[in-house]
DNA sequence: GTGAAGATTAACT
DNA sequence: GTTAATCTTCACA
């Protein structure tokens, strides 16, 4: 089952852990490919020095995570990757779910294809990796998770005991907000995207 | 096993 | 001109 709007819009916490166990769907016109969302990280404008929206910053690339939740915020990376996160909360904060990793669970051929590699584990255990294997591009930036390219669905709800929160990565110019623990994972997942270090 | 370098684009200063 | 929410490859232990 599709998730409505109702689920992207709420506090962009409560959304970053549900989305643990949910389903990433792309339908794309070379075939469909599902992965299970394993690792994830929050980013909210107003307080996170990583978040690109932060101080209130507007530029053509930010204003997807303007928009209210439930759209997808794509964007170009080290000139080669594609970063997929997922707008959440109200209009005008500047919110949204980076993610991070999946379980690839359909369409594993094509994600072979797309990656050029035969290991499962290699496919989307990374934000770059994950986004290539889903054909993911800054085209879809600003795309709607309601519509029927992109979309989340229902699967599994992680437990709270089996959710594991640590800090981000690979933002160490964020000063004080690389502490933050707004990193997600499921506990003993093997496709998370790197060792967790608290 | 670890570590470091290089790739290459969009957006900001 | 600089630099980034990363990944792959190559060197060395």
């Amino acid at each position: 089952m599709k998730l409505e709007r109702d689920f992207y819009t709420r506090d962009t916490l409560i959304v970053a852990k549900e989305l643990l166990g949910k389903l990433l769907v792309r339908n794309s016109p070379d075939g469909i490919v599902k992965g299970k969302i394993v690792e994830v990280e929050a980013y909210i404008g107003s307080i996170d020095k990583a978040c690109h929206a932060y101080n209130d910053l507007r530029s053509k690339r930010t204003e997807i995570m303007y928009k209210n939740g439930g759209h997808a915020y794509v964007f170009m990376i080290y000139g080669m990757y594609s970063c997929m996160n997922v707008v959440t909360n109200k209009e005008n904060l500047g919110e949204a779910v980076l993610i991070r990793a999946l379980e690839p669970i359909d369409g594993i051929e094509l994600m072979k294809k797309r990656r050029n590699t035969e290991k499962i584990k290699n496919l989307t255990n990374g934000p770059g990796k994950l986004c290539k294997a889903l054909d993911i591009t800054k085209d879809l930036s600003g795309a709607d998770l309601c519509s029927d390219t992109l979309y989340i669905e229902d699967y599994e709800t992680i437990s709270e005991e089996n959710i594991i929160s640590s800090k981000r990565i690979n933002i160490d110019y964020a000063e004080e907000a690389k502490d933050f623990l707004w990193r997600f994972t499921i506990k003993d997942n093997p496709f998370i995207s790197q060792k967790i270090n608290i």
